[in-house]
This record gives structure tokens, C-alpha cells and sequence, in this order.
DNA sequence: CCTTCATGTTTACATCCGTAGTCGATTACG
DNA sequence: CGTAATCGACTACGGATGTAAACATGAAGG
């Protein structure tokens, strides 16, 4: 029985960049993702093509034959991300309790109004 | 023109754990430290000097000698480091906005009953 | 058909991280 | 005074990560 459940390992840092491609738009080729994420990070196109391979491997991405070549698409959301993440350093830092991050930030001065407003406002919502 | 600052160095997660100990209670010996943090983790001794020298390197800890052995003591404080991380993460997933974290906490159901009331608690305290 | 281009695969290599053993010096105990 | 225990410094080593070049193979164009 083998591990077919998407996402067990981690993805880095730069791993992400080109999953953000690709939660932008998908399916793409090697190279658009290339084109998308290579500029502002100044890599080379081996540099994404290894990426991608990585990120293969990690199951994080699946392939899809096209011809020649592959189609790249993500197989884990990238909500399911940002909430592993989100989870994970709530845990890290602040005992499990999202609302210790919440106070700390505010501590921080980490909150601007705008976020205040908005998190008032999501919180009357969740109230309904 | 060193670099006098502490902590532009990245904490591991490893490293963490060895902070953790510090943040708690500080000077300690490196012994001491191991007591702390090593039985939890089942690491030696070695492990723990390890990563104490590490930390020392990156600035993030510093030493008093206290006759034949050091005294350590956490150079960053904790709620830096937490800051540091949380923003980093606010960043790298949600564009900047800690607003954005929280819709997105709210909506993986990440929030507990005992959240949102803190929070809103919160949040009343600072509108004064 | 043969050469060239595109594209995935393999290999490379420096650095960081997790984990730990060994060494050298110093202190403390018998 | 000499030997054992202590403690920091140095060394080690496999895996992950960042970054990229070399290679193989198949397609496309002349």
C-alpha cells in the first residue's frame, strides 16, 4: 500500500514559487511556469525544471503527458497549504491558540486598522 | 562594520526547542539546558552543544563564562522571534494582510468558540 | 535523413539542518 | 600530584535545499 495521498512532505520556500504559478493557472509546461516564477527570482530554467521535478516526487505536483512534453498541475490546494502552515506555526509559537496569535500581533503593532475592520467584520459574520 | 545586531540568522526549528529552554528561564548552563529540552526530544548531550553553538554563531544566544563552563542566555527575545515568524508567514501566504490569516483560519474551521470569544475580547479592548 | 531544438532526467555541489562522536583543556577529587 | 570527570571546540555525516549544468531522447525542420 503505497502513499498515494497527496502531501506528506514539506514544500520549501522556493518550492512554493513555482507552486504559486501554478495555483495562478494551471496546467502549464515547464517553461511558462519558467516564464512566470524564473524573472523575479533570477533562476534559470534548470533551476524551475528541478523545482518541479522535486515537487513531482514530493507528490505535490502531478504531470500530465502532452505530447512531448508535460503539463504540470497542483495536486494540494493552496488552502490546504497556507492552513498547514498557518496550523503549524500556531503550534510553534503560540501553543495551538490562534487567538495568542491574534494577540500578539496586536502587541505587535502587526494589525492596521484596515485589519482590524476587516477582522471585526469577519467576526460579526461568524456571529450570524 | 560587524554585524553587532543579534539575529539575522534564521532559528531552526531544532534550535527552537533549545531557545524554548532559555526564553523560559535564563542563564543556564548548557547542561542545564539539556535537562530541559533533551529528555523531550531524545537528544544527547552532544546534540544540545550542538545547537547552543550554533545559536551562539547566530547571535541569537550569548555567553557569561562562570568559571570553567558558560553561561547561556537568549539574546532575541521571544516575542521578537514570534513577531519575526508570524509576519513572515502573514507575508509569504496571505500577501501581507493579517486579515487574510484570519478569513482563512475562520474558514479551515481553525477557530475555536474560545478563539473568537478572545478575540473579540480582544478587539473590544483595543477599539477604547 | 541528419542536425538542431526542446524537454525531461541525472548528476553536481555548496550550504543548512539534525544528530552526534571525539579532542583538548581544565577542574576537581582521591 | 596524578587521574578522572567536565565542558567547550572541532569534526562528521546523511538528508534537505538552492541553484544549476550535462545528458539523453524524441520531435521538427531543412
Amino acid at each position: 500500500m503505497a502513499d498515494d495521498s497527496p502531501q506528506n512532505e514539506r514544500i520549501s520556500e522556493a518550492e512554493q514559487a513555482v507552486m504559486e504559478a501554478l495555483w495562478a493557472r494551471s496546467p502549464l509546461t515547464a517553461n511558462e511556469v519558467a516564464d512566470a516564477v524564473a524573472p523575479a527570482r533570477g533562476w534559470t530554467l534548470a533551476t524551475v525544471k528541478t523545482l518541479l521535478s522535486r515537487l513531482v516526487a514530493k507528490q505535490a505536483v502531478e504531470t500530465a503527458p502532452d505530447g512531448k512534453r508535460f503539463l504540470y498541475s497542483p495536486r494540494v490546494a493552496r488552502v490546504d497549504f497556507a492552513t498547514g502552515e498557518s496550523k503549524r506555526l500556531v503550534d510553534r509559537l503560540f501553543g495551538g491558540s490562534a487567538a495568542g496569535l491574534f494577540a500578539h500581533l496586536a502587541e505587535a503593532e502587526a494589525l492596521s486598522d484596515k485589519d482590524l475592520n476587516q477582522i471585526e467584520a469577519l467576526l460579526k459574520e461568524l456571529r450570524k
